[in-house]
DNA sequence: TCAAAAGTGTTAGCGCTACACCCATGT
DNA sequence: ACATGGGTGTAGCGCTAACACTTTTGA
């Protein structure tokens, strides 16, 4: 079979070598935590979006915006790096070799892609709505999927994945990155319902919403929600010139 | 000038490109806390110990474990990974060739180590009287350097340093790693000391001491220290295996 | 006897947890 | 009326900061 030289074949002639950045996208929609993945052409095999780094032009984290916004159409995400992953195992030269055959291509024209990769894991928060989810040459398939339903995944992909969470977890009292996730407004239990999928547990009502009141971040608003067979709840809304003007606050008492 | 083809020339042979590690080591003595670099052969440039990683047979961690081993001779080290330093800016293939050059040697046979590098940090926490640094073969010194007393550092190490001091704070207090740094036996003053060095700012001494005893991890020996016009302190010894017991019992009860 | 450093006690305040209580709403 | 979920009050507990007090030692 002969092929045409296509630009991505000459991945190999513009990228840093050996190095790729993966990316672990983080969405929320009806109670449930998700993140974004793309299935390879005429495979059942997932992946997390990722990508290689110009040579020349751009920084690691500039790759990552690029990726972001060629997966999910939007720009300005909160991102956070969060790990690098350099076994030596990591040399998936056989199944790139599937992937891309299966995608009608060859790697013979390009056996760059079958190197050893040390990998960059970042992981963004994103308002899931303002997302539109595109596929990349090598996949059919690039959607949301439940964090509790990951399906099979490519590489060494499933470990990236578990460690971002962590990661997450980990700063979730720290920063408050979180509200990255929301939509513009939200309920308390919504709020609840993701701090609790993130941390794996659940949650005491009465205390969690004191909680985020006291953060000084969250605007009530004058609305309700009409729904069941109950008191309607308020929505609030991620006041950012709130959070801001605390991140300076704590920067002046900080320093003494 | 002719110069014979030494193994070092070949280093792009067989290491990954574009990617390097570098080390932050930090060592505690005479209540200080140092770090240990390198100082390039006939030049006032300092460095931090860093390298490259095999590419068939090391996974990046074993490659920094064998550059520990060879800057420092001590094996089985406390090691974090920190950061990735990914700028776009991060080409010094100027300095890398005025550093050979002042070295004795030439880039020109192997133009490999001028291009652009992503760096992996990693600091280590050693005990360090057990150490005998030990210079690489475009180094003249390697040897230990109060971190209030850092010199005009190669590259973007100062920033790589800086990042690895702030990330040491964060984890201060969430694991106990601190230990590594510290001798056998100890007075409260001597660990206060350090707390102090890496947190910038003094600590209570009275509730440090408390603090510190309710951790249940420290032995006092029934040892006393003799010196000047006041009370003798207790020396104290990190119990191990008192700590991993704690581990363990956390690792359960945090399962519910 | 006095100064310096080590060790212990005590108190107030703050934040978190648990749970009791009241409110609004649709069936 | 009552079940369901939303919102507030409050007592107890543990941790911490601040500071007073005692002990040991050499000059």
């Amino acid at each position: 079979m002969h092929k045409k030289i296509a630009d991505e074949d000459l991945l190999g002639e513009k990228f840093l070598s050996n190095i790729s950045v993966d990316i672990v996208i983080f969405g929320f929609h009806n109670r449930q935590l998700k993140i974004l993945l793309l299935r390879f052409k005429n495979t059942s095999l997932y992946a997390l979006p990722g990508g290689f780094i110009n040579e020349e032009e751009e920084d690691i984290e500039e790759a990552v915006e690029r990726v972001l916004t060629e997966r999910t159409g939007i720009k300005d995400i909160y991102l956070e790096q969060f790990g690098v992953f350099g076994s030596k195992k990591r040399a998936f030269g056989a199944t790139h070799k599937h992937i891309h055959e299966s995608a009608g291509k060859t790697t013979e024209l390009n056996p760059w892609i079958t190197q050893r990769f040390v990998t960059v894991g970042y992981y963004a928060l994103v308002n899931l709505k303002e997302t539109v989810p595109n596929p990349d040459d090598v996949s059919d398939f690039c959607g949301w999927i439940d964090i509790n339903e990951i399906p099979t995944l490519a590489f060494d992909h499933k470990s990236i994945i578990e460690k971002a969470l962590e990661s997450l977890r980990m700063m979730l009292d720290l920063k408050l990155a979180v509200f990255n996730l929301m939509p513009e407004s939200f309920t308390m239990n919504d709020l609840q319902s993701l701090y609790e999928t993130i941390l794996g547990k659940k949650l005491q009502r009465t205390n969690f919403q004191r909680k985020m009141l006291s953060l000084g971040i969250l605007e009530r608003l004058d609305k309700h929600w009409t729904g069941g067979a109950h008191k309607a709840a308020y929505l609030y809304r991620f006041d950012k010139n709130k959070y801001n003007e605390m991140q300076k606050e704590e920067m002046n008492t900080n320093k003494f």
